[in-house]
DNA sequence: TTCTAAACTTTACAAAAGTCAAAAAATAAT
DNA sequence: ATTATTTTTTGACTTTTGTAAAGTTTAGAA
């Protein structure tokens, strides 16, 4: 019972056969049973293979992040806090722990549509870490930027959220085709002169100051609390960030503190760790800072007062609150 | 009985609400059913605004064009006549008349996948005439290529098959966001003394000379037979096209005759033509040919003898035929 | 206001798509 | 060659999706 004769060859065939189909799925408008029909196969093969096109790339299903910013919360918050763009997600849940994931999940998409407005051939980009970064380079849809490049913003460190730090770097480099410095270095290490020597070494050094010509920014901000992204991943204990706190700290961005006005503040660990400084952040000229949740309303004020921010992508609650407490 | 309440404002808030929906559904994976009851619409209405986000291009799904030229027909092809890359589509219908427009609809789909991997930034495009064009020009996914313009290969007419000449060439350049160049001139004209009048005149001269300088060139071939597309159009008498087969010719490229080798037989209404001559597209270093059906195998074996394709876009029925008879 | 027309939503039904265990094929090992 | 193992395909089933007609709201005109 031969078959019509087309199929399994060699490797290519079955690529071009998953386009063809894709084609004429997505393309032409043909249901799966009159693709099924014509190819004379069951239409749950036609399933397969339209699944195993999406799963591999072979059709990439793209949403324009252009769209994202243009509602008038996006409006009024660009207005009044003299932002270029910014990006609001729908709430997807009602609240609580589970809400928080999807909510975190419909930002990533949309802070990764975001990513890829912003970013132009030939930029240099810095790329920080934790969980909303992860999240967003997870979900990057793949789209090659001519002659980009990504640097580390912290150096290596591991922690139960999110797998190693130099992932969400290396993940977003692989999505943009660009290539990837990473920093050769731990984030934190366990004294000031140390960190003073590492800061030094050749290789080190050349990835830090490239830091300093930045073109363009990916990164969150933590708030200050007891599951501080900072103090869960090993990097500070509960009584430094206690401490910080009492020195004016309202949240972290790239593992540095930041005080209500968007200044550094530099408690420890602050002198141990391997880390842009916030300046080098604030000199690049579009700095994407993206968001999830209303507990993070007052340092994400913090960050825009601090000129650490550009372009901006919050969920549709964040962005109510930023409209009603922000000065 | 207040909604939501975040809907309706102004006209920005539809579109936001449709991208974060198709993020929710394309993205995120959610069915309909759970986007609906999370905003608190009927599903029915989800699937209006999932329709609405396709239709206006808020959501593109893509096919990855690369994946068309890796079977083992596309291979041998590209082996035997040592074009640069072959794309082939798959045939859909059993035969007859309606099989040869659903054929031609999913090669224009692999043509226009085609096109986005041929075009780079920078390039200068010629643009012929035809249905296969036409079919291209309505398929093609929109995909900005910086600095890409577009020249008409023909001048202007009109066909049954085709609306007009000039539509399949701003088409073309409106989905690449390039520059348009039309031939502000008749594809054909009485009198051979006006043809050349014309070919002077300045606004005109300029086009033409713009031919011999292309990179890429988008055209398909005909057949000599009854229903010729030149004679359809009404660009040639059912004589001329007799006259012209049998001084050798075996297709019409860019309304050129065409012999065996591939070379341009100037037989009427050749002289009377407004039109890129052979001998430019031959100059152009990529030469995409995009062909459907069997009756097409003579001609489009005179296009690739003549020099006239690099890249070649066919059918699988075709690409047999191709590797039976081809030399 | 009251009416009318357009735009949008919903309900209910029909069609299509997704799932999964079982069967068939292909591949590898004996 | 035969059997074991893996991969692919299939058929029967459930869930999800698309659609048309009826109902709603909105905005504008009389």
């Amino acid at each position: 019972m031969s078959r019509n004769g087309s199929n399994h060859r060699s490797g290519g065939d079955k690529d071009a056969l998953l386009s063809n189909v894709a084609l004429l799925y997505y393309g032409e408008g043909l249901t799966q049973g009159e693709i099924a029909k014509r190819m004379r196969v069951s239409r749950a093969t036609i399933v397969n293979m339209l699944r195993e096109s999406r799963d591999r790339g072979i059709v990439d299903i793209r949403v324009d992040g252009r769209h994202l910013s243009s509602s008038s919360v996006s409006r009024e918050l660009k207005d009044r806090f003299a932002l270029e763009d910014v990006y609001v997600s729908k709430n997807v849940h009602a609240g609580g722990k589970r809400g928080r994931a999807a909510d975190l999940s419909l930002l990533a998409r949309v802070a990764a549509a975001a990513v890829l407005d912003v970013v132009e051939p030939g930029d240099r980009i810095g790329v920080a870490w934790g969980e909303t970064i992860m999240a967003v380079s997870d979900v990057m849809a793949s789209s090659p930027v001519e002659g980009a490049e990504v640097c580390q913003l912290i150096g290596s460190m591991i922690s139960e959220r999110v797998p190693a730090s130099e992932i969400c770097a290396i993940q977003i480099a692989n999505k943009l085709g660009a290539r990837c410095y990473t920093l050769h270095a731990p984030g934190i290490v366990s004294s000031e002169e140390l960190a003073g020597m590492m800061r030094q070494e050749p290789t080190i050094k050349s990835q830090l100051d490239r830091l300093t010509s930045l073109d363009v920014t990916i990164a969150s901000v933590g708030h200050i609390g007891d599951d501080t992204h900072l103090q869960v991943a090993g990097m500070a204990t509960v009584d430094e960030i206690a401490s910080a706190r009492k020195a004016g700290a309202v949240g972290v961005l790239s593992c540095r503190y930041l005080d209500g006005e968007g200044r550094q503040i530099d408690r420890p660990p602050s002198s141990r760790l391997i880390a842009a400084e916030l300046d080098q952040i604030r000199r690049a000229p579009r700095k994407l800072l993206a968001v999830c949740g209303v507990d993070r309303t007052e340092p994400t004020l913090a960050a825009i007062k601090g000129g650490l921010v550009t372009h901006l992508c919050v969920d549709e609650a964040l962005a109510g609150n930023l409209l009603k407490l922000g000065g």
